[in-house]
RNA sequence: GGGAGCUUAGCUCAGUUGGUUUAGAGCAUCUGCCUUACAAGCAGAGGGUCAUAGGUUCGACUCCUAUAGCUCCCA
């Protein structure tokens, strides 16, 4: 058979996902196994694959391909969420392109370019995605705006508004003038900014002094309507109750006192806008100040602006300093750095308004929520995460829900003619209710108003684990009690509120059951130099293209094996590349067994029974230490013991220790046991790298049709033999020696070489001899009982080898290295021998740890005795 | 300003309740090899005062305290 030396990807992945795809090997259906269910972290319905998503996916698809192979029925859902506020972004962009404006072709209209665009532009990830190999049930992908899942949100609006949970009121919120809608407080992103502090001169109404104001935010004085101090801060004790001019704007405010005024800061004296500042706001609340209002929604200044009016929040700031100072106004600027919100989507400034939102509360939410986290019914992984969600859940303020966008699922409230608001599944059910309330002539139903506002998308995502099974309109249907709870969540940590927190406490309310076991939390993919990968830095590598090039299976396996749960990942290509040349390892390895020829009459030499021993034992070995780290998560760890048990265990020992003569038929048993060994090795390895094991696998026998290495059972370790697993690595550490003395003396491997062994103690590995003869290309092992002289040594253990060569011995560098090797083990001793002669750790030390002690004293001083023999020899 | 976490080889990370031949891995580096599976490779080698300073202990990378630096979260 012809096998190309090179392993070619692209030739192979794009087959094996269509076989996949055709043989119906993603899909789940309930049955009798036990589920394991995983919903992917819905991306952006306009968002297109980048590295976060190929770690996150990729994660998730070891997991599911994983638990698929164990025998438990794999359901991985995916899909998109509509994005509300980035995808109206873009239409609205469309639409202007056009000339049009999304406010005169009216909402319905609106909608329908909408969707338009999401049918057209929307799910290119999902697609990215089967380039990557995911295994997801694709006919089960969901989008936040489906039908059932639309219905949901409503079904839950309106449920939580009849329990009290949700509520509409007036409140100070972070408004996004770009996006022209408010945002959660966890949409707003703080960014340290250099400023400035401005220092404005206020006079005393009717006086000729002023006192002195420190602010940000200058144009905000067209807002004031109070100047407040510290009760106890004498400068200005006196001047409280009394009122200062505005400058400028020459409105007259009062004077107050607050303890909330810090008096280090700045003069000590604070404007207080009540309109345009959180604090300000409380502040104004307390002390009845009236409250203006001088923005307009998208940041300009409205009719409380003066000559300002129509102009924008930052172009204003500029021309007020500049008149202030004309005016002798400023007494001073300085630099000052703080921090300025930014909405998470659109980066715009945020500004904080007064405005009438839809909140839900989050406190009895939020304790069940901490609870199931608290006491372990979910797993955090890694752990450190617990703390942040418990600090934030401690914490936590009511949830803003309500947008000023059209993209989304409009809030099912509904305002009558006489001020009152009715809130229900339909407009009719309102109209009913409205009548039963107020009466059947109240109003027509055409004159209730549905809420212009759509709902926050993570009002939608926080159902996703129940509302993708329809658990929401319909909670008792077979498969949402089939598949919930699912299995575990894979996500990045950033979205632990936003997300992870909520659909803990959809669930709680909903199902009355967690939505998912285990939450592995990934790490943020950043480049070389420690930057988060974005679109704005054009820092982040095309997964696409890296999969073009290094194979999907190289992407995969170069991000896992450098990403511990919950640790940034510092991306490098490099990674990929070794990830690729891992595939082409073991391309070649099936390379060499596929060339070998078998001979039924051949035995199988003792040599051979050896190696599989060994190999079968270290397979196991090495499997449950697989076991054991995927039940902790420890994806990396996996992947890596993996990786050398292919590469050095499978190919460098065990192929070469089996490896016949050039053109020599191997016996059929080790043939056989050879090409077993290596299907299991592909199904360890399949979860991380699907393509290429499955190509081998079908390689390396003849399948049927239906046959695929993804529904092969995953193998299970057994018991394996530690004593042989460490004869064999003494064996090792001979073979490394003889090979570490032809490297440094410069002896071709091509060379023939006599090894002789002296037996100071009854310690022998006659069993591996052939095996080393092989391993080393030696003539000869002979066993002796004196010092050879002349000859090229090394020790194992307490072992002495000797090599003899008709090469001239180098004694000064002999002499050096026995020298160095002596330091090194008196130091050694006498660090043991410390432990010893001290009364109280042989007192007090656990007796095995004495014995230890004791034995690497005794070792060790045997050892330093024929090192300073073969040193005194070569002295002589 | 409040909170959490981190600091081990050039880089990325392991190091399980303190004791396992005076710290391990992968990558990178260096040396030698185009050895009939693989140069995307083979063989070998070098490289660390475990951030710093104290403390607890017979014994500290591991536990405690302080300091410095970095990261993240919240306001």
């Amino acid at each position: 058979m012809e096998i190309a030396s090179k392993y070619n990807p692209s030739e192979v992945e794009d087959k094996w996902y269509k076989y996949w795809l055709n043989k119906g090997f993603f899909k789940s259906t309930p049955d009798s196994r036990e589920a394991y269910t995983v919903v992917i972290p819905p991306p952006n319905v306009t968002g297109v694959l980048h590295m976060g998503h190929m770690l996150n996916n990729t994660i998730q698809d070891v997991l599911v391909r994983r638990a698929r192979m164990m025998g438990k029925n794999a359901c991985w859902v995916p899909g998109t969420d509509h994005a509300s506020i980035a995808t109206e972004a873009k239409v609205v962009a469309k639409l202007k392109e056009q000339g049009i404006d999304k406010r005169d072709i009216g909402r319905e209209q609106f909608m329908a370019h909408a969707w338009e665009w999401k049918e057209k532009h929307g799910g290119i990830i999902l697609e990215q995605l089967k380039k990557l190999g995911a295994s997801c049930d694709w006919d089960r992908t969901s989008f936040t705006m489906d039908k059932p899942l639309y219905e949901s949100v409503i079904h839950v609006f309106v449920d939580l508004y009849n329990k009290g949970l949700i509520y509409r009121g007036v409140r100070m919120v972070n408004w996004d003038p770009k996006a022209l809608t408010a945002v959660s407080d966890e949409e707003v992103i703080y960014k340290e900014s250099k400023s400035k502090l401005y220092y404005l001169r206020y006079y005393i109404e009717n006086e000729d002094k002023y006192i002195t104001i420190a602010t940000t935010r200058p144009e905000t004085i067209l807002g004031d309507t109070a100047v407040c101090v510290h009760p106890e801060d004498e400068r200005y004790k006196n001047i409280v109750g009394k009122r200062v001019i505005i400058p400028m704007v020459g409105r007259s405010i009062p004077v107050i006192a607050d303890e909330y005024v810090d008096r280090e800061f700045g003069t000590g004296c604070l404007k207080i806008t009540p309109s345009h500042d959180i604090n300000d706001y409380n502040i104004g609340l307390k002390h009845k100040l009236e409250s203006i209002n001088i923005f307009n929604d998208n940041g300009t200044l409205n009719e409380n602006g003066l000559q300002y009016q129509g102009k924008d929040r930052f172009v204003v700031r500029k021309e007020i300093i500049a008149e202030l100072e004309n005016l002798g106004l400023i007494e001073k600027i300085e630099d000052y750095v703080n921090k300025v919100g930014h909405s998470e989507r659109t980066d715009a400034v945020i500004e904080p308004k007064l405005s009438t939102q839809w909140f839900v509360k989050m406190k009895s939410l939020a304790q069940r929520a901490l609870e199931v986290v608290e006491n372990d019914t979910i797993k955090f992984h890694p752990i450190k995460f617990k703390n942040i969600y418990r600090h934030w859940l401690e914490n936590v303020q009511d949830w803003c829900i309500s947008r000023q966008l059209w993209w989304g699922q409009q809030i099912p409230a509904y305002y009558l003619p006489n001020g009152e608001v009715i809130v229900a599944q339909t407009k009719e059910e309102a109209y009913r209710m409205a009548q039963q309330k107020f009466g059947a002539n109240i109003c027509t139903i055409d004159q209730m108003v549905q809420d212009e506002d759509v709902l926050d998308t993570w009002f939608s995502s926080w159902l996703w684990p129940i509302s993708v099974f329809d658990g929401i309109r319909n909670p008792d249907n077979k498969e949402i009690n089939y598949y919930y709870p699912t299995a575990d969540l894979i996500t990045a940590p950033d979205i632990i509120f936003f997300w992870v927190a909520r659909m803990i406490m959809a669930g709680e309310e909903y199902r009355n059951e967690v939505p998912f076991h285990n939450v592995y939390f990934t790490g943020i993919v950043r480049d070389k130099l420690g930057r988060k990968m974005s679109k704005s830095l054009g820092n982040s590598p095309d997964p696409i293209e890296l999969m073009n090039k290094y194979g999907a299976d190289g992407v995969r396996c170069g991000m896992l094996l450098t990403a511990p749960a919950g640790n940034d990942l510092p991306f490098d290509e490099a990674l990929c590349e070794q990830g690729r040349n891992f595939c082409n390892k073991i391309w070649n390895a099936l390379r060499l067994i596929k060339g070998w020829t078998t001979n039924d009459n051949l035995p199988q030499s003792e040599t051979n029974k050896l190696a599989v021993q060994y190999f079968e034992n270290v397979f196991n070995k090495t499997l449950l230490s697989i076991e054991e780290n995927f039940e902790k998560y420890r994806l990396s760890e996996v992947l890596m013991a993996t990786y050398k048990l292919i590469w050095d265990d499978f190919c460098a020992w065990y192929l070469e220790m089996i490896k016949p003569e050039y053109q020599q038929p191997i016996d059929k048993q080790t043939y056989q046991t050879s090409i077993a060994f290596f299907e299991k090795l592909m199904c360890l390895l399949h979860p991380f790298m699907p393509f290429i094991t499955e190509e081998i696998w079908h390689t390396l026998a003849n399948r049927s049709d239906n046959e695929s290495i993804m529904i092969e059972n995953m193998p299970k370790s057994s018991n394996f033999d530690n004593q042989l697993l460490q004869q064999f690595e003494k064996s090792k550490e001979v073979i490394i020696g003889v090979r570490g003395l032809r490297n440094s003396k410069g002896i071709s491997p091509k060379e023939k070489l006599q090894l002789f062994v002296k037996q100071n103690i009854e310690e022998s590995n006659k069993a591996f001899d052939n095996i080393r003869l092989k391993m080393c290309n030696l003539s000869q092992i002979q066993y002796i009982d004196t010092k050879m002289d002349n000859t090229l040594s090394f020790m194992v253990g307490n072992i002495e080898y000797y090599i003899p060569i008709n090469i001239k011995i180098d004694v000064e560098s002999e002499k050096k290295k026995l020298e160095e090797e002596i330091k090194y083990y008196e130091g050694f001793l006498q660090s043991v021998m410390k432990k010893l002669s001290n009364e109280k750790f042989v007192a007090n030390a656990k007796p095995e740890v004495v014995e230890t002690e004791r034995k690497k004293q005794f070792d060790v001083t045997q050892k330093l005795q024929t090192l300073k023999d073969s040193l005194n020899k070569l002295m002589n």
